[in-house]
DNA sequence: AGCACGCCGACT
DNA sequence: GTCGGCGTGCTC
């Protein structure tokens, strides 16, 4: 069954005539979010309503609107009595009979649009169906009439006598017949003239179908003898289709029986089975028929706070804390205790693999309809999730970053599982956060928000400090990590404190080749390797060396197309810029004055597991980084797993692996990246990606050994890590951001603007802040302060020069619509390169 | 996308 | 003065 949602309506002149008094009821104006990328900020147009649309608009639905000299489709978000402007035209056309996104979701749509800055059509595409201008259909017709005063070209009478001839045809068939010239540049005109109708129509692709057969009862008191008699085949098979008693797949079916498909078909005609097609949704896990064994509740407590919050009106916030499985018993819980109520939960995970993981874990604890939409592929499985979301089929839907974005109308619960995770933000324009959208997201339907996590955020902790959310403790263990999260420092309470080794490389003296590794690493990693234990090394930089320089003239290699050096890869022989991905050949020679010796600075994974090899010779070293293949990386992961291999060098990719790489002991080989820098936001990355290096080597079932070697021993970041207090990390944290007044404190919003020409990326920044400080000067005790315009930290990338400008204050939003083309927005940044 | 408008330099 | 190229902003 295809779904066709169509309207045929004519094409109404620019500036309707209709007289208001003929109106028969309903506003007389929709506002209009116009698919045109330039449209700046929130803004939104008006158009009349015409008589024959009134009772059937509302916002949410699908318009073809006039703008400027185009037709373009746009979407309904209010309806109107009055137009703020003076002369409007018409909506042309409805897109659908019905609205494609309800109110909720357009108000988060306009949130999201204000918060980040982007254009609200932007927004409106996040809660839409997927790729929805895909499944816009245009067609045209010839309208029979037209303003004869105009005169036709050659080209015009030859597309109106085909449109005559085929009656209705799409751009791309006018194309083939009359030539692109005069499909392109007639259709428009003739549209306008009002020769040619435009009528444009949202069709959703149906997902492939597998045709199943059903086995059908025979004919009342008939024995299968009478009915069959001497048709051998067609009984055997009815009889297999009876014994199974569920559908088979036609296929699965044709193979069990070795019968043909005439047999197939001749049973089907008596009625003796029937074809079912059943779309093929890998996304849906179980059903109602699921097993439904609910977990069991182990952490009693934490339940029932849970519970007594889930009670609550208006419906808090809340952040548990704990560990996976703790937290994932806790979500069941509450999923299924949302479920009972006949309310639907989403649950948004940091990477596609812990959503089949938890999505399966839960399918089978629940008797509810959970989807995974990472396992959703095609355009059409995705659009057919979101339309069954939407129509109330599934209770569940369990996925990364867009699912928060899920049509569900009758919402009863968000989940952010691993808050912390820096993949909760979009890479992209709008840089939302999930946890933010969700926040939104959950005061707008007045249900819960919980956020899930083992080392929360700072402003995420800030939260629960000042009453805006609730922290749960969760699982066993719950009096140490109190003490952690709650009291600061109690060194009695955890009695893994020795665990933790802080190695100060400016005194500690080094083992091996390039200085990388401290004595005192490499004792322990020896010790490690000689008891059969595994060791886990982590580098912040893959490569051999980060920069390549002339020891006779001083020449740096350095990226054409970034204010960067390249870095050395020795495997495969090339030099890589890792901001742009630049590649050349590694070369032996300086460029410049030919001299032969080249001095490395700096060190990356490949140059560790070099120095490694070197120090440990029977030692089996593999490495995890970006450099390697899928299959290559699965392959040492496997190999470290099964303990084939002893030591594992990896950069930030092999976090992905988690629990696969369990270990006796964690080397962080440099640990204060970013810490010298002018981010304040490195502290706590820094700080957040220890800790998660750190349950590598600890964990329910294992307690390793951390070595970490940094050049800042005393930086609170690694006192608080040493001390396994986040408390005392918290409180250094915040002293920091309360003295500076940053976030959490206040909003604070990147503004990047790029172009080719320094002198010119500069100009617009400083023309901005002038703007910015006019428009500010207009309202007293406004808070917004301004830093810059400064140069990115990598100034130049990729061919164009960056220049930031830092929005910080209470008010940030009110000068975003100030910023366009050209520049980038970031509202809550992760990091301030 | 396509048009209006304003700025600036070149030419009448 | 005026013409036109070009960059920028607007389209209900």
């Amino acid at each position: 069954m295809s779904q066709i949602v169509s309207l045929w309506l004519h094409h109404s002149p620019r500036f309707g005539f209709a007289c208001k008094s003929l109106s028969t009821g309903g506003p007389a104006y929709a506002e209009v979010v116009v698919a045109a990328g330039n449209v700046r900020g929130d803004q939104t147009f008006h158009y009349r309503i015409p008589d024959e649309f009134r009772r059937d608009l509302c916002p949410g639905q699908m318009v073809l609107v006039p703008f400027g000299s185009r037709q373009l489709y746009g979407v309904v978000v209010g309806l109107a009595e009055d137009s703020p402007v003076d002369e409007t035209r018409d909506v042309l056309d409805l897109i659908g009979k019905s609205r494609v996104i309800d109110s909720e979701h357009l108000r988060l749509a306009r949130w999201l649009a204000q918060h980040y800055g982007c254009p609200l059509f932007t927004a409106v595409e996040l809660v839409a169906p997927p790729s929805l201008a895909r499944h816009l259909h245009t067609v045209y017709t010839a309208t029979g009439g037209g303003d004869k005063t105009n005169l036709l070209t050659g080209n015009d009478r030859r597309l109106l006598t085909v449109l005559l001839e085929h009656g209705e045809l799409s751009a791309a068939e006018i194309q083939s017949k009359v030539g692109k010239t005069a499909a392109t540049r007639g259709l428009d005109r003739m549209v306008g003239a009002g020769y040619v109708n435009r009528h444009v129509s949202l069709r959703f692709p149906e997902p492939a179908a597998e045709r199943m057969v059903v086995g059908m009862p025979l004919p009342d008191g008939e024995s299968t003898n009478a009915v069959f008699g001497r048709a051998h085949k067609q009984q055997e098979l009815w009889e297999y289709l009876a014994g199974v008693g569920v559908p088979v797949a036609v296929p699965d079916l044709m193979r069990s029986v070795s019968a043909s498909g005439s047999v197939l078909r001749n049973l089907v005609d008596r009625g003796l089975a029937r074809i079912d097609h059943r779309w093929l949704l890998p996304y849906i896990l179980a059903g109602p028929l699921g097993l439904g064994l609910r977990p069991q509740i182990e952490d009693d407590e934490a339940w029932s706070l849970l519970q007594s919050s889930m009670g609550r009106t208006p419906p808090e916030t809340v952040l548990v804390q704990g560990e996976e499985l703790d937290r994932w018993r806790l979500y069941a819980s509450a999923i299924n205790s949302e479920g009972d109520k006949g309310r639907q939960s989403i649950v948004v995970t940091p990477d596609a693999t812990t959503a089949i993981d938890f999505s399966e874990w839960l399918a089978a604890r629940s008797g509810l309809v959970v989807a995974d939409s990472t396992k959703a592929r095609t355009d059409a499985q995705r659009v057919a999730l979101w339309r069954s979301a939407r129509s109330g089929e599934l209770d569940v839907v369990v996925g990364t970053r867009p699912a928060i974005f899920a049509p569900f109308t009758r919402l009863g619960l968000v989940i952010v599982d691993r808050e912390e995770d820096r993949a909760h933000k979009n890479p992209s324009e709008p840089r939302y956060h999930v946890s933010s959208c969700a926040k939104e997201l959950t005061r707008i339907s007045r249900c819960m928000l919980l956020l899930g996590t083992e080392t929360p955020r700072v402003a995420t902790f800030y939260a629960t400090e000042t009453g805006q959310s609730r922290l749960i403790l969760a699982g066993s263990d719950k009096p140490r990590r109190g003490a952690w999260f709650r009291e600061g420092c109690r060194e009695d309470v955890d009695r893994r404190l020795d665990r933790v080794v802080v190695v100060d490389t400016r005194r500690a003296s080094t083992a091996g080749r390039y200085g990388v590794i401290s004595r005192q690493l490499y004792m322990v990693l020896r010790s490690t390797v000689e008891a059969n234990g595994r060791a886990v090394l982590y580098v912040n930089r893959r490569g051999s060396a980060a920069l390549t320089i002339c020891r006779d003239c001083g020449y740096v290699a350095q990226c054409p197309r970034c204010s960067r050096g390249l870095v050395q890869h020795r495997q495969i022989q090339q030099l890589i810029c890792h901001i742009c991905n630049w590649r050349g050949d590694l070369w032996h020679r300086c460029p410049t004055c030919d001299a032969g010796e080249l001095r490395l600075w700096g060190y990356g994974s490949e140059a560790v597991a070099e120095a490694v090899t070197h120090l440990l010779p029977r030692a089996r070293v593999v490495g995890i980084d970006s450099d390697r293949s899928v299959h290559e990386l699965e392959a040492n992961v496997a190999s470290f797993g099964s303990g084939d291999a002893d030591v594992l060098v990896g950069t930030q990719r092999m976090l992905r692996f988690g629990s696969l790489l369990r270990a006796d002991l964690l080397g962080v080989v440099q640990a204060d990246i970013g810490l010298q820098f002018p981010d304040f936001l490195a502290p706590e990355r820094v700080f957040l990606n220890l800790m998660r290096l750190q349950r590598l080597v600890r964990g329910p079932n294992c307690d390793g050994r951390t070595i970490v070697q940094t050049v800042m021993p005393e930086h609170y970041v690694l006192d608080a890590f040493q001390k396994g207090s986040y408390a005392r990390f918290f409180r250094a944290e915040m002293d920091q951001r309360r003295s500076e007044g940053l976030p959490p404190l206040r909003s604070l919003v990147k503004a990047t603007f790029a172009h080719a020409e320094d002198s010119r990326a500069e100009e617009e920044a400083r023309r901005t802040r002038l703007e910015c400080e006019t428009v500010l000067s207009a309202n007293a005790d406004v808070d917004v302060e301004i830093l810059g315009p400064a140069p990115a930290f990598v100034r130049r990338q990729r061919q164009k020069y960056l220049w930031q400008l830092l929005l910080i204050g209470a008010d940030v939003r009110r000068v975003l619509p100030i910023f366009h083309r050209g520049w980038t927005l970031d509202a809550d940044p992760q990091d301030l390169t």
